[in-house]
DNA sequence: GAAGCATGGTGCAATTATAGCACCAATTTG
DNA sequence: CAAATTGGTGCTATAATTGCACCATGCTTC
């Protein structure tokens, strides 16, 4: 996964980026190169590209906002890309049992949704209700981290607390349950009740797919096989046929 | 706007990146890089980092998708960010004439809209309707164009042609009339006689806001004006009150 | 199935682009 | 009006990147 040579600048010029995505306000080069831990010469530097680029653009005290290339390139990846394209289909079916549908990938520790149906809303609705919930307290979230190791686990909740679980170690726990079953079971709300059910896409998973809703014991079965197909139908129309190995072969001299 | 130190692995990498985002199948280092007219080495690096970024997965033959990383950027861009938050408000009020209301940017020589709303559709629904529209056939565009400079258009269309326009001149002179009137007037289908109006958003504009419909003469005043308060109500909100300079000094020594 | 070709990926040394200090010019704060 | 903070740039040591040559693999074509 760790390239022979990675890009620094490139890793860099992301974070400024992503850190410009989503930017309340606009932000200087040195408020930002102390966000990030940056040195602000550079940070200026990879913001005046971004600039050049049309990603920022600058306000009349020359502080830096989200550009226009930048709400072109999202707009491409969100709904040109083959992810969500291929999901509504597949997502849209699901809208038979009463329950919330959702799409969502792991961000950090925080699932991020890109599809969040009610019962009964339409598919266009139910894209672009976008939000961040703790990944530990989803279904969407537990079955994405269930696909990484418990090292990279650990390297993710390091120095802070897991939402809805004691530790760390617990967490461990049940992602091995999660792996073992195939898919995530998540109490979202105690009080209501409320269930989240997900099944991951691909793999290693890059989506997940889930009910959420008062689901009882018994209807589960029926739900995870329905996630399941759904959630094969997304991936064989994401890769255009190819499937992802469990673990691309390495190649090293 | 070009910056002294360009930081050229990021615009690179940039470029890998939204090649990625608008890439229908599954694409190999080398094929990208016939594309783009950059070493093969190079982008398979820029990917690989991409890859460890999330922003890039491959598939089982190697072969590079966007990533979930790239999705969450997307999300947040599009709905977190300042633009498309703050202009739902702003154009949801302007669904008052049985016109078609639209937000859009420009991307190269095409028009990319945000916000896509026919008569009566809800703001909701609006969002995500994404499409590509050339910019020279379109009230957005010409809005935005006008505040290019005619360097720039004539090397944006420099060796392709103007869609709707004889040639770059023809399409100067009318851009000249926008720039003098403030606002762009496309014939968008001279069939069905469909006008779109636009007025640009921000000063370089980096967003423009447009009626389309069967427009009349006697209309547009009035149809210009609501666009132009729509159009600074969004800037106001979208950099916080502080509006851009015409022109933001360069600090030379 | 051998031969040829194309592809993803890496090692390595030359070199080139970058890092960051010191500084300038504005702008804001006290 | 001084002090502090900020965006921005010049300059050079230096560290990161480039791209050739090459390997391993997969895919056609004989």
């Amino acid at each position: 996964m760790l390239p022979s040579q990675p890009n620094q600048a490139l890793v860099d010029g992301l974070a400024v980026l992503q850190a410009l995505a989503v930017s309340e306000r606009p932000t200087g080069s040195r408020e930002m190169g102390r966000m990030l831990g940056i040195e602000a010469t550079r940070v200026n530097r990879l913001l005046r590209t971004l600039a050049h680029l049309g990603m920022a653009r600058q306000t009349a005290d020359r502080k830096y906002l989200p550009g226009p290339a930048m709400h072109v390139l999202s707009a491409q990846s969100l709904f040109g890309s083959g992810l969500v394209r291929s999901a509504m289909e597949p997502l849209a079916r699901l809208n038979v049992y009463n329950l919330t549908v959702a799409m969502g990938v792991l961000w950090r520790d925080q699932v991020c949704y890109l599809y969040h149906a009610t019962p009964g809303m339409s598919g266009a609705d139910a894209l672009g209700r976008v939000g961040l919930y703790p990944a530990s307290r989803s279904g969407i979230g537990l079955s994405i981290l269930a696909s990484q190791t418990d090292e990279a686990i650990r390297d993710l909740y390091r120095g802070r607390p897991v939402d809805g679980f004691e530790n760390v170690d617990a967490l461990l726990v049940s992602l091995r349950e999660t792996r073992e079953r195939g898919w995530a079971y998540a109490m979202a709300d105690e009080k209501t009740q409320t269930v989240s059910l997900g099944v991951a896409v691909g793999s290693p998973a890059y989506a997940s797919v889930a009910f959420s809703g008062p689901i009882t014991p018994e209807g589960t079965p029926l739900y995870v096989d329905t996630l399941q197909e759904a959630a094969d139908a997304i991936e064989r129309a994401a890769t255009g046929g190819k499937d992802l190995a469990n673990e691309p072969k390495r190649r090293r001299r």
